[in-house]
DNA sequence: CCGCGATTCACCCATTCGGGTAGTTTTGCG
DNA sequence: CGCAAAACTACCCGAATGGGTGAATCGCGG
């Protein structure tokens, strides 16, 4: 196979391991390979446009930029990258934003090397099929209501453990206004106690622990 | 380098692909091979039987039997056996279990490559160092008293989002019961309240989700 | 057999929480 | 400008929660 048919990818993931796996999945192929390898998004960004690499394998949680704001950024450049996400959490809020964020399909870290070679060469060909596990929790990601900016604030003080009155004060807004603002969180999420609101905000990735 | 000089592993470890970056990581250096490769704890304890590697590199959650029981089973049957847990959640009571069990090691899935290379020939040298990180953990681990089984269970319903009545009609115990089991379990976390409680125990990895 | 930790239950009390209702202000968008 | 959504505040009320105290039972190891 002529090296100008093969596909050229950008592998992007702080784990030094895990990238050293997708480089030799890759290579284990005839019509792929590897142009650059990047631990960040900040450097990820220099090398594609360095390389100008057909489809960008990209990890979201990285330090530093996030998996997100990398996808933002190289899109505004470069309209037409293709990028396919490999993370190790199938967190619903990750996978809509991501998604939303322009990436063309979503896999998970422990899928079979067969799926992920087979998701390289369809995106590379204009395909974005999601797998079907990531399929249904972007849909029930998309049943849940959207939170506003102010709900999520609370949502991660609830997260933190502190109390309405607490909450109140740190954001500088009667108690009264946090129990209301309780209310309406409790029922787009579904759950009956601020407990339950936090267990769910994380199982969801709407909140990240940490 | 002759072949016997070289370290024999096994590699376990439920995600194809950072398994394939072990095996090309360590196959990269002249003093160790990977002898055989493993998705599950069972296989795992059928492949020690037949090769009889000198380091067993172990993922923690895998499906079916967990990495912690089978180090439990492994060391049973083979007392020498030295296994170096590599697993991607840094949480305490992970690491605290795992070594409880007999892991030589502990090691985290974002470790630079030359950490793991050094801990492989540390724990085959018979060391046992574990990484400045991990050990801060491992001594919060200790700093924290251990939970009674009664309250384990508590806490299990807790994070599930239980009222202390749903929990003490799932218990079979009086509301008082469940109100006074909170109140040591609260003490032993150093939380305030459920919602704390159930943060906490997440974090640290005394009940894991989904 | 004694002691100790774990478990169980009860009662009291103050605080917090969650639900309902009602109203004003602010903000963004057509 | 005008409307709608979001944000904010207040009040009432019942239920749930957390803290304190006291006490009985059980099982296990010294």
């Amino acid at each position: 196979m002529k090296a100008k048919d093969q596909i050229k990818l950008l592998v992007v993931d702080d784990h030094p391991t895990f990238r050293m796996g997708l480089v030799a999945l890759v290579e284990s192929q005839t019509d792929m390979t590897v142009a650059a390898e990047a631990g960040d998004g900040k450097s990820a960004m220099d090398l594609f446009r360095q390389k100008k690499p057909d489809v960008v394998l990209m990890d979201l949680r990285m330090p530093g930029q996030g998996g997100v704001e990398t996808i933002l950024a190289l899109l505004k450049e470069f309209p037409s990258a293709r990028v396919i996400v490999v993370t190790t959490y199938d967190l619903d809020e990750d996978i809509f934003r991501a998604i939303q964020a322009g990436a063309k399909s979503y896999l998970l870290k422990d899928m079979p090397r067969e799926q992920i070679i087979a998701t390289i060469r369809d995106v590379h060909h204009g395909k974005h099929k999601l797998p079907p596990g990531v399929l249904s929790r972007l849909e029930e990601r998309s049943r849940r209501q959207e939170l506003t900016e102010r709900e999520m604030e609370i949502l991660q003080l609830i997260v933190k453990g502190r109390s309405n009155k607490e909450i109140s004060s740190a954001l500088f807004i009667s108690e009264d206004t946090v129990k209301y603002h309780l209310k309406t969180l409790f029922t787009k999420l579904g759950v009956q106690d601020r407990t339950e609101a936090a267990i769910s905000a994380v199982r969801h990735g709407i909140v990240h622990l940490e």
